[in-house]
RNA sequence: GGUCGCAUGGUCUAGCUGGUUAGGACGCCUGCCUGUCACGCAGGAGAUCACGGGUUCGAACCCCGUUGUGACCGCCA
């Protein structure tokens, strides 16, 4: 038997018709002498029928279970008048079998075939290939499809040249941990994997290609989270002789062509919001802001500054700040066990509380409401512009510890009272306007932002000249944010030595160090390289988004999981002392059994 | 590296303040059934309550540790 269509396409056009169609048993509805059997295939289920008319077909329907295969030729049949289901597409017809043959057997699987969590995350990993057989995995394995070939197609008519670049290539300082591989050929040398293509493709500027994508795998041994996965998929670009606007404008058509094809979207370029950095950390307390919710941060620092409120005032007195939410609606909503909660799960980002009022008709109310029965509420009301029936979140403190508590309350309340705009569903923002460096506690100094070949502001480049100072400086870099996430992040790139060479003396290099880790691209420079940008948008990250997922394990066939293993393999394994030997590597006792 | 949570038949789970025949749903097996689609009916099998130790007359339950796992903080140029 040859398949002629899938079952989840026939439809009442097939009536009449005579087809042949395989797939798993989904469910199988044994009346004796009748019996249904809901086929599945990765297009969708139709119901087929066995009837002592056929009694081979009956006997070969009675010994199926779920999750076998089956290959069935049948007539297409419009149902009695009663008996549709409009629940499923092909609810009109059923299939009466004539003739049908088990391909494979199956076990009983472990857990059920169908949407909906009912497993949990070990077992469906460590059975993945049974998880990915539920209709909502294989729809997101579809939309991330969908994208890369959309991403594709566009990057193609754009005259953008796919090339791909080395897994196997140099570890560099700074960034993430590497993914080390080590060299047979000569042991005790490693290559890395790929943090990004980031080097490559400014080489492959500085070629001559003008124009360059690809989707690249990445690796970055660091810890996972929700929307981190230790290998994962850029959708690379880069450009040669395009300002940093022209590089946004032209990847704002990227992602509009993306939302049209995978999802139906029509993304106005002009509603792609664009903030600088200062900007979204002031008004939304993160790099990422989620603009599907309303609501802001208000600076309260100088209405509080002498208030009789002791927490406050002293918190803007030594240098710290205070800010608020106004919750709509959130008075009624949280009980004062319920703010607890919020105020102790702060207390991650470095809280030591939660202070907080409800907004009634008769003022201010909560337990510090009494430091503020005068004008300073009166301040805090107009400036918070809090209204009856809000709830008043406070942070007060260190900005950093401010801005990461209230960024989480924002979001948290905005889930918990169904503030989450529905009606614009996808908000872009480009967040523009970087400081080219950052503080690093760990390394007790200055380290870049983005990446090392970030070019800075026109206007800044002097302060990266002897006895200035360089973290006062920002970049010409870009982030696109999508509904909370960070998409992707872009620059323009260093493409002079002279500049090159003083950024990298403001992150510590000499020149030794800084030749043995990037002396290639330096030496590139010298013979020429263009002025160019480019971005890298990360596709797990907006499959997830678009498949409507909350974790890129959904949107991903075969993940890690939350500790960097993969159940379904094992992986990582310890390997063959002979492997070990021949790599010239040693794993010291003290390692091996953890 | 850290914080918090979770671990009970194949799966999802109930099990309160320590004494239960460890309950339910789905699944599985057997039988009956010609219009189901969450099929139904009758019967049945299936549990090292993650592991180790402790407290107690008595532990799925309390305590300590271990392991696994999830979320988060650190980390992620």
């Amino acid at each position: 038997m040859k398949r002629t269509t899938y079952a989840g396409l026939v439809d009442e056009q097939y009536i009449g018709q005579t087809v042949m169609l395989a797939g798993w048993v989904q469910k199988r509805r044994n009346f004796g002498d009748l019996v249904f059997i809901d086929l599945r295939d990765r297009e969708g289920i139709v119901q087929l029928t066995f009837s002592a008319a056929n009694q081979e077909a009956l006997n070969v329907a009675q010994g199926a279970r779920n999750e076998y295969v089956l290959a069935i030729e049948g007539e297409v049949v419009a149902r009695a008048d009663g008996q549709e289901n409009k629940k499923i597409k092909s609810g009109g017809i059923e299939v009466k079998v004539t003739k049908a043959e088990i391909l494979a057997e199956a076990k009983t699987p472990v857990f059920d075939i169908e949407d909906g969590v009912n497993a949990g995350e070990e077992l469906k990993l460590q059975y993945r290939y049974l998880d990915l057989r539920r209709p909502e995995m294989q729809k997101n394995l579809r939309v991330r499809s969908k994208i890369m070939a959309s991403a594709t197609h566009f990057m193609d008519q754009n005259d953008f040249i796919n090339i791909e670049t080395p897994y196997l290539s140099k570890s560099t300082p700074e960034g993430a941990r590497d993914y080390l591989v080590p060299s047979r050929v000569y042991p005790g040398s490693f290559y890395a994997l790929p943090q990004s293509p980031q080097l490559f493709k400014q080489l492959l500027m500085g070629a001559g290609f003008d124009r360059y994508f690809q989707i690249a795998r990445c690796f970055r041994d660091e810890d996972l989270r929700g929307d981190r996965q230790p290998e994962f998929t850029q959708l690379d670009m880069e450009t040669s002789f395009m300002s940093a606007t022209e590089i946004q404008e032209l990847v704002g058509r990227w992602v509009q062509q993306i939302m049209k094809d995978v999802v139906d979207f029509d993304l106005k370029l002009e509603d792609i919001t664009r903030l600088t950095w200062q900007e979204s950390m002031d008004r939304f307390g993160t790099d990422k802001p989620d603009l599907r919710i309303a609501y802001e941060i208000q600076d309260l620092s100088e209405t509080v500054k002498y208030s009789d409120f002791g927490v406050f005032a002293n918190a803007v007195k030594d240098g710290g700040v205070v800010k608020a939410i106004a919750v709509p609606g959130g008075a009624d909503h949280y009980s004062r066990k319920d703010i607890d909660k919020l105020g102790q799960y702060i207390e991650r980002f470095g809280a030591k509380g939660l202070a907080w009022m409800k907004v009634t008709d008769d003022g201010l109310n909560g337990p510090i409401a009494k430091f503020f029965a005068d004008e300073v509420g009166e301040a805090i009301l107009a400036a918070s512009g809090a209204k009856s029936g809000d709830l008043l979140l406070f942070g007060a403190g260190r900005a950093d510890v401010v801005a990461a508590s209230l960024d989480y309350l924002r979001r948290q309340t905005a889930t918990d009272l169904d503030l989450v705009d529905q009606e614009n569903p996808w908000r872009f923002a480009w967040i523009v306007d970087w400081p080219l460096f950052e503080y690093s506690e760990d390394f007790d100094r200055w380290i870049a932002a983005h990446h090392p070949f970030t070019m800075p502001n026109e206007e800044d480049l002097h302060y990266l000249d002897e006895g200035e100072d360089p973290h006062k400086a920002h970049a010409q870099s870009y982030d696109l944010v999508l509904n909370g996430y960070e998409l992707g992040s872009g620059s323009i790139r260093i493409h002079r030595t002279d500049i090159q060479e003083k950024m990298l003396k403001a992150l510590g290099f000499t020149k030794e160090s800084a030749n043995e880790a990037f002396g290639f691209l330096l030496e590139g420079m010298e013979y020429g390289f263009p002025p160019m940008g480019g971005i890298a948008l990360g596709l797990d990250r907006l499959a997830m988004l678009l498949a409507g997922q909350d974790n890129i394990r959904e949107v991903i066939a075969f993940p890690k999981n939350s500790k960097a293993t993969e159940p379904m393999t094992e992986a990582p394994t310890p390997v063959a002392g002979a492997q070990l030997l021949e790599l010239g590597l040693e794993v010291p006792a003290s390692a091996e059994n953890k």
